[in-house]
DNA sequence: CCAGTTATTATTCAATTGAATAACAAGGCG
DNA sequence: CGCCTTGTTATTCAATTGAATAATAACTGG
């Protein structure tokens, strides 16, 4: 008996791995690590489960490319901030804290996906190499706007302040991501601001004015 | 044919609870949340799967136990360490911010047990009543210690330097207990209490030394 | 020491999961 | 138009999982 096919199109490579791609993180996001099955997966991205197979070796091998996806998309993110920074290196560092404490940076699906990942990272050297090299890059770039500053710190304090720097922007994004209820519009942007500059000795509020986004 | 049965005792109800739970956090810390299925808990317990029903309705009913009792095990752990505090409130800062930037408080256990409940936050109430009333309870206490030193700041500013205080606490943690061999030995505690300081508009560099634990 | 309660084990079940294999059809190329 | 490659679907498999039920042995109270 022949059975009717569901009828489909033939979609170049790329186009299937980055939905597939997609519909991984998006499952993660909603409903943590195990809701992401590989049927689920297949069903979301508009495929059928054998499809995986065909495009990724294993789940495993899937779910490694959506995390090294969303780590970088992460850093490009923030980095894209300063293309329309001003010129001052106060305002620009401003800019990056602000953007950083700030949807679409801060929000419960980040933080989710950050944690569903996090898990594999002890198990998984290459998911761990990810994560390392996300890190650093996310501090090298902050080291580099405070050496910017004209009231820049000795060569000896820069990587200390930027680690702390770096510290409390994650502590706030955490926190803002899993309890979006807690903190008042804008406070943690304020916060994050007010705070990187009393560690780094400058007043940073005044320049948050000029680094705001030019639509708003 | 008689089978042969394991022999066993009869434990008091909170000893194997206890038990159970312990098993839960540890395959949770091991091997993430897919590693603690109901078989391999019972067998780190000593027990068989079919005990795990007669002590908990459900196994998401001995999650949210474990999760329970990790995190008020974490609060109690950072109060304790105030028992043996100096009495100046500088140096009691100083003392709360370094144990929370030290072994047992960071370590990659900890983080990934963590991160592993973060997911199911989400979905469930009860664990999102549970990881904000230990966030909140957490940050009081440190709201408190700011609050008695002789430099206090205006009330206005206490909650969000609270926040900042906090969130450069949380920060280090997390990456210190991520990165364990990106940071050198006390370099983490070092930064802690002199951003902390900074925030604060207090020197607690000084107050580091008179807080160490008295066997060192 | 005996009987009854119940903590604990052993077994079974239905559902789900990741993976493997077989069948098919869409599109390219002659 | 017709073959041929291969992207895609459909089906199957073995393993695992959480839960339910039945069987049993360890204590307790008399």
């Amino acid at each position: 008996m022949a059975v009717d096919r569901k009828t489909y199109r033939r979609e170049a490579e790329d186009k299937r791995r980055q939905a597939l791609i997609a519909a991984t993180l998006a499952l993660v996001a909603e409903g943590g690590a195990r809701a992401a099955t590989v049927r689920a997966i297949a069903d979301r991205a508009g495929v059928t489960a054998g499809l995986i197979r065909h495009y990724f070796t294993t789940k495993e091998d899937l779910v490694m490319a959506a995390y090294r996806q969303l780590m970088t998309g992460m850093t490009e993110d923030s980095a894209a901030v300063l293309t329309y920074a001003p010129k001052d290196p106060n305002a620009r560092l401003a800019a990056f804290v602000a953007a950083s404490l700030r949807p679409p940076v801060v929000d419960s699906r980040a933080v989710v996906l950050w944690a569903s990942f996090l898990q594999d990272i002890r198990r998984n050297p290459a998911m761990l190499a990810i994560h390392e090299q996300t890190y650093l890059g996310f501090r090298d770039h902050l080291q580099g706007l405070i050496a910017a500053l004209p009231s820049a710190p000795q060569p000896d304090d820069l990587r200390p302040m930027a680690i702390a720097c770096n510290a409390v922007i994650d502590g706030l994004w955490l926190e803002g991501s899993t309890l979006p209820d807690a903190f008042a519009k804008g406070e943690l942007v304020r916060i994050g601001v007010r705070s990187v500059g009393a560690i780094l000795g400058v007043d940073l509020t005044y320049y948050l004015i000029l680094s705001e986004p030019p639509l708003l």
